[in-house]
DNA sequence: GCCGCGCATTGATGCTCGTCAATTTGAGCG
DNA sequence: CGCTCAAATTGACGAGCATCAATGCGCGGC
């Protein structure tokens, strides 16, 4: 019988967290990284093995909520969540992206300053937050580790404050596009390819369009042979040199 | 004679940093609150104040540059200075502003992911970036200290997101005055005023707004009755109720 | 299979905001 | 005092994007 979380861990079930477990997703993390990183000693690893909670989220679940105590980290093992902030009146801005071994809630004080919601189907591994605050008093080596992954975090939040800021529709868009094509593109010898796994809403709420906006101009790059794409979630990036003109992205 | 700094730290010298130093600007500093927090011993304290460096930079200098190396950590004592981000194609997003007290360099990595400009005149105090993570390694209990400092800004950041994303021009204008008066509002009994140090140019900069939507917004703002404006750089907030709703800031 | 629902697309319309340009204001200075 | 220059304002215009609305598409469930 599945054990069942309630509140903040939505469609979490221990069995589902096993079987993903056995599918060892585990090779690049940054956990792993910072377990092996300067002199870590073996009770401390062992005490963060052995602390691992795995969650597992349908789509459009909360992971945690803005407010929420920050009392655990967690490490995105597979699918897509979003940082997600809320205005006042109820628009939803993007903050960004996490996948495969991205890391959410270390770069928040006591209280979660953002939701975190799965776009996709999701699942994480998560840690008491007690343990690292307690790895890193006994090993002080260890947070410049920490800082790094919360630093970048920052620098990364920056350049989407300039993309948002500065950068028209049509050049978001096309940043957008050859990003993801630089991070995850899929192409063995052929034109790179991007596959969209999240919607036009999420995609416009990311970059600050409407999702209508989004389509048009996914629409209008296919017109100008730009792209191509034979489904809705499948871009191939046929002239991937144009769109890092547009995005103002110097080779 | 002054002692002039020759390339990062334009406009520095050594005397107006000390005669800035007399007037003893430094009541309320992080670094006051980082040295005396948690049993710091007295030769780390020591060496923190021994190694201070003054700088002293005149509007439109460029404190730090993006890429640079971050040796040093500053935090600002008066004037105003910006993080500033330039796009490819030569636009300038301001992605927050550093006021008395705010700290610089703290959230980079290796490198500084922005430049730090000076908007008015700023003095500024510098720290070796080496004292700081000297002290980390010899007293843990001050990582957290400045692990809050880092996650406050990453807050801050998802903050300007949200309203670089999802809220009008107006809509950004009316919270930007909210939120400076409710930080720097100076008034003893009558309505909130916010002084304006820094242009239209880097108001808009840092908005995501051409200066003349700036200047239209603010005088529409006047016509409507919400804001007066006795000269260009003196706000008062004659309908802080209005301009709140307009922000969407429920009260 | 067929229905229903969410997602994507496309069109029409109007407003917001950027851009270009001209003018005004005010501060610093010889 | 008048010159100069940067900052601010104001106007005119058009492009870009949101919004509302209708339609098409594909997937999962009954």
């Amino acid at each position: 019988m599945p054990v069942r979380y309630a509140t903040t861990l939505p469609s979490c079930t221990i069995e589902a967290a096993l079987s993903d477990a056995r599918e060892g997703r585990c090779a690049r993390c940054f956990m792993k990284e910072f377990a092996e990183c300067s002199a870590v000693d073996k009770e401390i690893a062992a005490t963060l093995r052995r602390s691992i909670v795995e969650g597992r989220y349908a789509a459009q679940d909360t992971i945690v909520a803005e407010g929420d105590p920050v009392d655990q980290v967690g490490v995105v093992r597979s699918g897509i969540a979003a940082i997600v902030k809320y205005s006042e009146h109820g628009r939803r801005q993007i903050c960004g992206f996490l996948e495969q071994g991205d890391v959410f809630g270390l770069a928040s004080g006591e209280e979660h300053f953002a939701n975190v919601e799965a776009l996709t189907a999701v699942s994480a591994c998560l840690f008491p937050r007690a343990v690292f605050d307690d790895a890193i008093k006994r090993h002080p080596k260890l947070a410049p580790e920490l800082m790094r992954a919360v630093s970048n975090e920052r620098m990364e939040a920056a350049e989407h404050e300039l993309l948002l800021g500065q950068y028209s529709g049509r050049e978001r868009l096309a940043a957008f596009l050859v990003r993801r094509a630089m991070r995850f593109g899929r192409s063995l010898n052929g034109p790179p390819e991007v596959v969209l796994e999240t919607t036009r809403r999420d995609i416009g709420d990311y970059l600050g369009l409407s999702l209508e906006n989004v389509s048009r101009g996914l629409n209008d790059f296919v017109r100008q042979g730009l792209i191509e794409m034979p489904n809705p979630r499948r871009i191939i990036l046929k002239n991937a040199r144009a769109l890092e003109s547009i995005a103002h992205i110097s080779h």
